[in-house]
RNA sequence: GUGGGAGUAGCUCAAUUGGUUAGAGCGCUUGGCUGUGGCCCAGGAGGUUGCGGGUUCAAGUCCCGUCUCUCACCCCA
């Protein structure tokens, strides 16, 4: 059997040279973005113990089936297991840690490690890494990919650092030419409000939230259908309808009708309470605020409020934001985030640490790049490679390396073939725009090809040295 | 994790209702020509048709399992 046979493991992927380096410059690029906002980078190890990744107390339910976990290792395995098979199973387990699936929990998990050193200050981080999900892959989907997260920790703020959040973002997704991407707004507390105030039971309000969510890609027929489903009163069932048709004409996928915070309040009045209509006051005012100050802060910034926007995790607390791309052909999110005002403390931090964060999806960005504009990235300088022709003989092809090397100048060697128009595809192939091809003595010269320009030189080893630096 | 579609040479793809030794272009390679750019001529290598079973006189083709990709769920970046 060749167990080298396939690839990696499912929903992972190898990266090749040319792949790797633009890999590395869509990091730089977003690094520099996010520095000039002042996030400082941080990292934290790939595992987590599950404690942390599941929250502490809470049994963890839906992420618990897309973590990878590690299993014990050694006695502490062996005990394990011979425990389950003799007593109580839910005392033990055979997992003690596991691979993160987002970068949030390790770094509120990092705050409450270190927030004796941070002492409250406002830290601002970003962090690029990979995570792991045990999902079933897909088109931008993958089992290892890599997040890039901007977040602010002690975020006491109604609306500045979400702003900023945005504008950061905005502006990586600018340098990147997304030009046709918008942010989705809403809050958390919204749609549970509304819910409840209509009647429905606090564990119902996520089911019937995620089918709301699913309302720009479903016919209304089958929303309706998917509702029904649930298993609700017939009551309740026609509210939701109805606050569906009252409000769904401002959700056009077309993005040119959204409604403002206080015309959701306006439409929704009838299925509020007096005490849900108290909290809910607030929290529009607080989006209001966000909308506002973005809007005076970069008017063109494509941000809008969405009542009906649905996050899965259970972690955030308040706002919550969507960035997607209003081309259709990518029917997913490119980045995702919200305000975890208590995950820190949940996992042992201080108290009243309000957090707030956002996270790209890199290979997501990585792949609309290079299905949009493949040259994008890939600039280089100019690369420069030595020949080693019948003219040009090992012996002197590395010392000379090695000399316009030592000038900072990356050098590569290469043996040619007996085709002449073939040897110079080879080497356009590996981006080469400069090749040393020949050297000549008494006064020592070399002759040095242009392969862009398809022309020779003679130059000795200082010209060559200050043409190579000199060029664009 | 659930359900559909796909997988043939390094790449892009052929191969009639199951029927000879699975082909072509590009690429790679050997020699010739040319002698500082992709030409031309003549040859060559490269495949357990993703992998493993089954049906059949006969399987790339039909059936089952499995892996990977892909689409829809689930969920999300």
């Amino acid at each position: 059997m060749n167990v080298l046979q396939g690839g990696p493991p499912r929903g992972m992927r190898d990266w090749g040279p040319t792949e790797s380096r633009l890999r590395m410059q869509l990091i730089q690029k977003i690094s520099e973005s996010y520095q000039l906002y002042g996030f400082s980078p941080i990292d934290t190890p790939a595992m987590e113990t599950l404690d942390v990744l599941m929250g502490k107390n809470k049994g963890g339910d839906e992420n618990e089936k897309l973590m990878f976990k590690i299993l014990k290792r050694g006695q502490a395995l062996k005990t394990s297991l011979h425990d389950e098979a003799t007593q109580e199973p839910e005392v033990t387990s055979e997992s003690d840690l596991g691979l993160r699936y987002d970068l949030t929990v390790p770094l509120a998990r990092f705050i409450s490690t270190h927030f004796s050193e941070l002492q409250g200050h406002v830290f601002r981080c970003y962090h690029i890494g990979p995570v792991w999900r045990a999902d079933r892959p897909q088109r931008g989907r993958f089992r290892e990919f890599y997040q890039c997260d901007i977040d602010v920790i002690w975020a006491h703020h109604d609306w500045m650092y979400e702003v900023e959040l945005f504008l950061a973002t905005s502006r990586v997704l600018k340098a990147l030419q997304l030009n046709d991407f918008y942010i989705r707004l809403s809050d958390k507390r919204i749609l549970s409000l509304l819910f409840t105030g209509m009647g429905i039971l606090p564990q119902d309000v996520s089911k019937v939230s995620i089918v709301i969510d699913k309302i720009r890609k479903k016919k209304f027929d089958e929303i309706i259908r998917e509702i029904e489903s649930i298993g609700l009163h017939q009551e309740l069932n026609q509210k939701i309808i109805d606050f569906l048709k009252k409000n769904s004409s401002y959700m056009d996928p077309s993005m040119k009708y959204f409604m403002t915070p206080s015309d959701f309040l306006k439409f929704n009045q009838d299925y509020l309470t007096q005490a849900a209509r108290q909290s809910l006051e607030p929290i529009l005012h607080a989006m209001q605020s966000i909308l506002e100050n973005a809007k005076s802060l970069d008017p063109s910034l494509p941000i809008f409020f969405d009542p009906i926007l649905v996050r899965g995790l259970d972690y955030y607390t308040g706002p919550i934001f969507e960035i997607g791309l209003k081309d259709s052909g990518y029917s997913f999110s490119i980045g995702g985030g919200g305000r975890y005002d208590s995950l820190i403390q949940t996992l042992g931090g201080p108290a009243d640490t309000a957090a707030v964060g956002l996270s790209l999806g890199f290979e997501r960005l990585l792949m609309i790049l290079l299905e949009r504009n493949k040259d994008f990235l890939s600039a280089q300088g100019p690369q420069v490679g030595i020949l080693l022709s019948p003219k040009l003989t090992e012996g002197m092809g590395i010392p000379l390396a090695e000399q316009i090397r030592n000038q900072g100048i990356p050098v590569s060697i290469y043996v040619s073939k007996k085709d002449f128009g073939k040897t110079m595809k080879m080497l356009e192939a590996a981006s080469m725009q400069w090749i040393v091809m020949e050297q000549h003595e008494a006064p020592r010269s070399y002759t040095i090809r242009n392969l862009f320009e398809r022309q020779n030189y003679q130059w000795s080893f200082d010209e060559l040295i200050q043409h190579l630096k000199m060029n664009p």
